[in-house]
DNA sequence: GTCTATACTCGGATAGAC
DNA sequence: GTCTATCCGAGTATAGAC
């Protein structure tokens, strides 16, 4: 009852609900919390939230789209976005990391849902689907003109690669909720050094 | 009611609940099973089942400690166990890899639980954090045993990389869930091969 | 110790008034 | 378009018989 037949004032509410929430979620986190306590928070009553999706999980789904969608604005960098500056991408995915720390409820819900989403039947499935690999393949070519530069290992192709930035960033994330200690960014840039080749340069310090 | 006051019987019948419930959630899967569910599959109704445990995610909790005990005995490699053979770690650690990609069940049980733990009010909190901690501290102690014999970069202490290795093996869980096709404990291998110092001779060929 | 039966809670979905 | 009210299912937890 959502998405089809509504019109642009519908569509606009929509995102502007959309940006309550990950204002909302971000700031106060999430528990799994109940549709009831998100449309609260963001001024409606659950029937009056429910009125724009289709199912609690659609919701949640469409929230962690537009995370992606803001994200984009903010640092340029997304899943289907490869169009940042050579040599730009070790910087930029650090900020992304860091950024996430600074927002614990979406990275909960974004780890929360990414498991249940696993299963097929989930209505997030192929927006999971499709992000892990569009992020995977942006990625994949930046590690490869790395590569190409000599910035980093050759050993291992581009797209393991990927995949391997890829899980030490949600692994990470899991680890860091357990234990808010855990500085992700840090890590990651030490495993940028890690996979240096012997031979190159030092672009920036370690950051720890 | 479940574990206090409990007499051998009690105890030894718990136990076989819990490697029945494991074997059955390994072969037939785990899609957020209610507990009834697992009950029948166990043979038991689920008050009967619920019997021996306080709450389902206690249940559930104590079929993944059990599930580390009999990887240990599998693999001899555990959680608090740094008892492996020097050199043998990375044989070792592929090898646990491989069998889970035998059983999904097992991985999803593990991933969702994994991350709803991550609320400090779940029963299950205190397995993870301590879990996570023992096999980062055995794991470091073998990486760095590689690092002093010039099989693995130094340039990342043991610490950092058992962190970046534990984060790898958990997300790329996520990433086979969402596609069986990709190859863990490949991918891992590769990372470890990619993490040797320039001058160190290549163990086995990388499986991949 | 295990069952059947039930109570209770939570939360998502829906109907219908305004 | 939004609300109030209600329904309904799922699922855990518990009471009580055997």
């Amino acid at each position: 009852m959502a998405r089809r037949g509504s019109y642009a004032k519908g569509i606009a509410k929509r995102e502007e609900i959309l940006s309550r929430a990950l204002e909302v979620i971000a700031r106060e986190g999430y528990r799994g919390a109940s549709v009831k306590e998100l449309a609260e928070a963001v001024g409606l009553s659950q029937a009056g939230l429910l009125h724009y999706f289709d199912s609690k999980e659609e919701l949640f789904t469409e929230i962690l789209r537009k995370r992606d969608e803001v994200d984009v604005e903010m640092f340029g960098t997304a899943p289907d976005d490869a169009a940042i500056e050579p040599g730009e991408l070790r910087a930029g995915y650090l900020r992304v990391i860091r950024h996430n720390a600074e927002v614990p409820g979406l990275v909960q819900l974004f780890a929360r849902m990414n498991v249940d989403a696993v299963d097929d039947a989930h209505p997030g499935h192929d927006f999971f689907r499709t992000r892990g690999e569009g992020l995977r393949d942006a990625f994949s070519a930046e590690l490869a003109a790395m590569q190409a530069a000599g910035e980093l290992t050759d050993r291992v192709d581009a797209d393991t690669l990927a995949r391997i930035f890829q899980a030490v960033a949600d692994g990470l994330q899991v680890q860091w909720m357990l234990d808010p200690a855990v500085d992700m960014a840090g890590i990651v840039a030490q495993l940028f050094d890690a996979l240096r080749p012997a031979s190159a340069p030092l672009p920036h310090a370690t950051e720890g």
